[in-house]
RNA sequence: GCCCCCAUCGUCCAGCGGCCUAGGACGCCGGCCUUUCAAGCCGGUAACACGGGUUCGAAUCCCGUUGGGGGCGCCA
């Protein structure tokens, strides 16, 4: 049997982090497997799913490098994927459960349910529907016939229970007293999720059911229906949730949870989609850093951890400086020039260009987001630095500030003009007037880059040419 | 209130009855390197929620408690 799995988003928000980590494990688990991802919209709800969520959804499963064999965007044999372009087939499931009695029409008011509820919470007892103002045959035609059609609800047998063996977590049980009568096409004819889900999870032949958690009291009502519908049952796995640092559940207020920030924050997919599957689960031996590959040959849903990680940051960004790192250097300047051009406002020249090649190693290493890179090589691009108050204050305070700036004009108007021959000039000027390395260099990075903290000295005094550093030079001199 | 799930360092993960005086990663702290900051290297800090069992032997199995999460819609 070939493994088909899906991931089933309602476009009703921006593909959030814990939905990007669900679509990477049902993506892992069918490549590991040889099988096929299908992608579909669940947009019963209509009022609440749009278009630019749709798009958004489909734009981040690619970042991430997340491909899928069938749905939306792509086709295949079952349409458009789209829930809402299948009502038709959900109402007359919803038909056929009701002529085989195993669903039924029923007139419980919303009140009627409510007082239910209380009544159960008062007695200690689990608030279940049992179907008591279910609607007889003809009662129901009649209904229909005026064109008020009521609800459809399930049937759950009782007494009963429904035992699964879930993927990641093992065996589950729900007692039938527990579980509602629960409603599968509303007054207006639309289905509700659980028989939309069922339905498509039936049709498309999916194997593997693999959600999150949050779904996994709803799984005896999807088994119910399955069943109802003479199918055979998938294999269902739910994933635990992610919090947020609090240990809460995640959401806004922690901070970004769109998979879109991230991409927008500098952040590489690569080191994005690895974190996310780090996060509750582990591809063996020590290694934390694996690529989509390697991920594919170990992955494996039996070994996803059942406890609901935190998403926190600080290990993502650890992790996309070493992505950064590992980047070709090439690739990470051509990555970083348009945002340092946003930054500047206008286009680099060659020369900058050229100049930003030659320090874009010693950036690379120190960057843990793209978005750090503008601002330390902004000394480079601009006629004039604005000092770091900080900086300025801690450095040119100091006697040897002036004699450091003073001899390094005369030490760079003399010096040979490469890398070696500026750090032979400076480091003669420093023994010369008797200046530690400390002490008298870096006046001279405060004054060519505005910051005590920047981009190794010699090579930044090289990239920005003999008379640009000297003009540096004496204006800090200037303002001392 | 009822049901389900979960429980190892601050965080993520390893551990699936003896190899555990509990391992790795991130973070944090210290050192080395060093023109700053990074990177790199070295070292350190820090956890089996609690209580009962089972067993010759429990982080590992069972029960309970506590804690956390999820669900209980004509939302998905």
């Amino acid at each position: 049997m070939t493994v088909r799995v899906r991931f089933a988003p309602s476009p009703t928000g921006f593909l959030h982090v814990g939905g990007g980590r669900t679509a990477l494990y049902n993506w892992l688990f069918a490549r590991h497997h040889g099988g096929a991802l299908v992608l579909r919209s669940d947009d019963t709800d209509a009022g609440r799913s749009t278009d630019e969520f749709r798009s958004d959804i489909l734009e981040s499963l690619t970042w991430l490098g997340i491909d899928w064999d069938e749905g939306i965007e792509v086709g295949g044999p079952h349409g458009t994927y789209r829930q809402s372009d299948r009502f038709h087939r959900y109402r007359e499931v919803a038909e056929t459960l009701v002529a085989s009695g195993a669903a039924y029409y029923d007139e419980a008011t919303p009140e009627d349910l409510q007082a239910m509820r209380d009544d159960a919470a008062r007695a200690g007892a689990s608030p279940v529907y049992d179907g008591r103002h279910r609607l007889s045959e003809i009662d129901a035609a009649a209904r229909i016939e005026a064109g008020d059609a009521p609800p459809v609800r399930f049937a759950v047998s009782r007494p009963g229970e429904t035992r699964f063996e879930d993927a990641v977590r093992g065996e589950v049980v729900f007692d039938h007293t527990n579980v509602d009568d629960f409603v599968i096409l509303r007054g207006d004819g639309s289905p509700t999720y659980h028989l939309a889900s069922t339905v498509d999870d039936v049709d498309y032949g999916i194997t593997h059911v693999v959600r999150g958690e949050d779904i996994l009291s709803s799984t005896p009502k999807h088994i119910l229906i399955t069943k109802a519908m003479g199918a055979g049952l998938p294999i269902y796995g739910h994933l635990s949730l992610l919090n947020g640092p609090d240990g809460k559940k995640l959401s806004k207020r922690h901070g970004d949870t769109a998979i879109r920030a991230y991409r927008e924050a500098g952040y590489l997919s690569q080191a994005v989609v690895n974190f996310l599957a780090i996060l509750g689960w582990s591809p063996g031996e020590d290694e934390e850093i694996v690529s989509l590959e390697e991920m594919v040959t170990r992955f494996d849903l039996g070994s996803v951890s059942k406890n609901p990680a935190v998403f926190d940051t600080t290990k993502l960004e650890w992790m996309n400086g070493v992505y950064i790192r590992a980047m070709d250097v090439a690739e990470f300047s051509d990555q970083a020039r348009p945002l340092i051009e946003e930054d500047l406002g206008r286009p680099l020249d060659d020369a900058e260009i050229s100049a930003l090649g030659s320090i874009a190693p010693l950036v690379q290493e120190r960057a843990k987001l793209f978005t750090e890179v503008a601002p330390m090589v902004r000394f480079l691009f601009v006629g004039e630095v604005a000092y770091d108050e900080w900086s300025w204050e801690k450095v040119m305070s100091t006697p040897e500030a002036g004699v450091a700036l003073q001899g390094a004009q005369a030490a760079l108007a003399a010096a040979e003009w490469s890398v070696e021959g500026v750090e032979a000039a400076l480091r003669a000027m420093l023994d010369e007037h008797g200046l530690s390395a400390r002490k008298g260099l870096q006046p001279l990075r405060v004054a060519l880059t505005g910051s005590s903290v920047s981009p190794p000295l010699f090579e930044s005094i090289v990239a920005l040419g003999r008379e640009a550093a000297v003009a540096r030079f004496r204006r800090a001199l200037e303002s001392i």
